[in-house]
DNA sequence: AAGAAAGGTCCATTTAGTGGATCATAAAGG
DNA sequence: CCTTTATGATCCACTAAATGGACCTTTCTT
């Protein structure tokens, strides 16, 4: 067996697998077309098929029986729930992102790190008509690329940050992320340490402008970033300056009531 | 490859690796151990840890770095987050469920039909001290088990019952579910049908009475069901009167619901 | 400090998974 | 209505991927 080329570990078909599956959940709502999803995988089209119908037996994935289209499922969805105790962030951030979208009148996110990524958890939406729409629930990027993003990224130690640009090299070097060369992703960290938020003009997509602070959980670490985003002409100074000191303390305040454990877990676990 | 005997197809890694990734999610929030669920699982030792790590590297399930306790990970988190689109049910009723235990001061269920089996989606807690807690977020009972299940079960035609129980036969000969022989299983089915809902006088659990009503989907199929469950002093006729009509209001202002699709699914998928 | 139990690793064996080839069925086109 | 084309579904001989018995390491227990 060749382990010492590439291959991680005896899991390639399990890796298949979760890599199909998640490709099911970003195709969204509409769901995702065997074929589509044989070209995105680059996979021989019976390893696919085999794949989805395990994934479909278990109930994680959903088969349209007219469409053919395959569908998050069931069982994935109570899955998220019970991991919605762990993710209490989420929860506890609510009300600040709509107050932030109502004060502000933009769209309000909240991202969380994963891995060298962000991911953001949640879109509340603002009332100005105008609105980028980039970032959406769900949407990942490398950690730095966008505000939220950046502020998240900003907030770990110089040795990790190293760490996860050298793990995002290959991506980051990619057409999409064309403007966050390592150096310039470098200035950007020390630039938001300084200014204790972080700033995107556009570099995602020109036009598309946001502000971010980030969110630490009790253990001092990394926990999230609340952000704002709006198109350029609604990013002017004084704008920026009044949208900050809510940015901010929302921040504070989620910071705060992650300090706070609440709610009490349940008793599991027998044993025989 | 002895395809001839038991072996569905050529998934066992996978299969086994859905079936950890579920354990865990069922070991809820305090996680769970290695040797756990190796014991639970019945594989070997290797393999388990394995499994679990490609899980892990994929962000489906989380290692605590300390306590080598697996939990549940960000990514699924996610992809529960997406499949809340498809499973509006769920947000739909929370309103109903809130009025239902306010009303009635029991806790108020959402199950969802899954399979052969149903699943408990939603839990509204209600003010009465003394409660049951027999039915928790998450769980899942075969179809006919618990008042919400039997109201779903009965929504479906005869053959699809025979069919569901023919299914369930060795899961109902457990001894948890020795009150539900097929026999009295069509009984309850028949009396739910022509009552127009659910009563569950303690059969899962002694002394843990329910009441459930059905919900259909737009295309007429069984969507799920709301419950209601107290401890049974709470149940006597006068009051199993009382609550009906909160019930089934509540399950036709759903129905209602479901019937306007409502919110516009964002736009995706792009070819090169 | 010895013993027990849980976590982690190695690697020869073989079965589970692979994927090229082929068939079936559903849209598109004449 | 009958090709053509695209997509979905299936078969099966071959072998690399996954397996798991044996063994090592760390962390509690006594």
């Amino acid at each position: 067996m060749g382990t010492t080329i590439a291959g991680v570990d005896g899991t390639q078909s399990i890796e298949r697998a979760i890599a199909l599956l998640l490709a099911v959940g970003r195709a969204g709502p509409e769901g995702a077309r065997p074929t589509d999803l044989v070209t995105e995988s680059g996979l021989p089209k019976p390893t696919v098929r085999r794949v989805l119908k395990a994934l479909v037996r278990s109930g994680l994935l959903d088969q349209d029986d007219g469409s053919r289209r395959y569908h998050i499922g069931p069982e994935a969805y109570v899955l998220g729930l019970l991991a919605g105790a762990r993710f209490g962030i989420h929860a506890m951030s609510l009300g600040g992102l709509a107050r932030l979208s109502q004060a502000t009148g933009d769209s309000a996110f909240l991202s969380v790190p994963r891995d060298t990524y962000s991911v953001c958890l949640h879109r509340e939406e603002g009332s100005f008509p105008l609105r980028t729409h980039v970032l959406q629930m769900g949407d990942r990027h490398p950690l730095g690329v966008g505000a939220g993003s950046l502020a998240i990224l900003s907030m770990f130690p110089d040795d990790e940050v190293e760490r996860i640009l050298e793990a995002n090299t290959a991506i980051l070097s990619t057409e999409l992320y064309k403007s966050y060369s390592p150096k310039v992703m470098r200035e950007l960290v020390a630039r938001t340490r300084r200014d204790g938020y972080a700033f995107n003009p556009g570099m995602l997509m020109p036009g598309s402008w946001g502000l971010g602070v980030g969110v630490r959980g009790p253990d001092g670490r990394p926990a999230g970033a609340l952000s704002i985003a709006a198109i350029e002409r609604r990013f002017d100074d004084a704008r920026a300056e009044t949208i900050l000191p809510f940015l901010q303390e929302e921040a504070a305040r989620l910071e705060q009531r992650l300090r706070q454990p609440d709610a009490e877990p349940r008793p599991r676990q027998a044993k025989p």
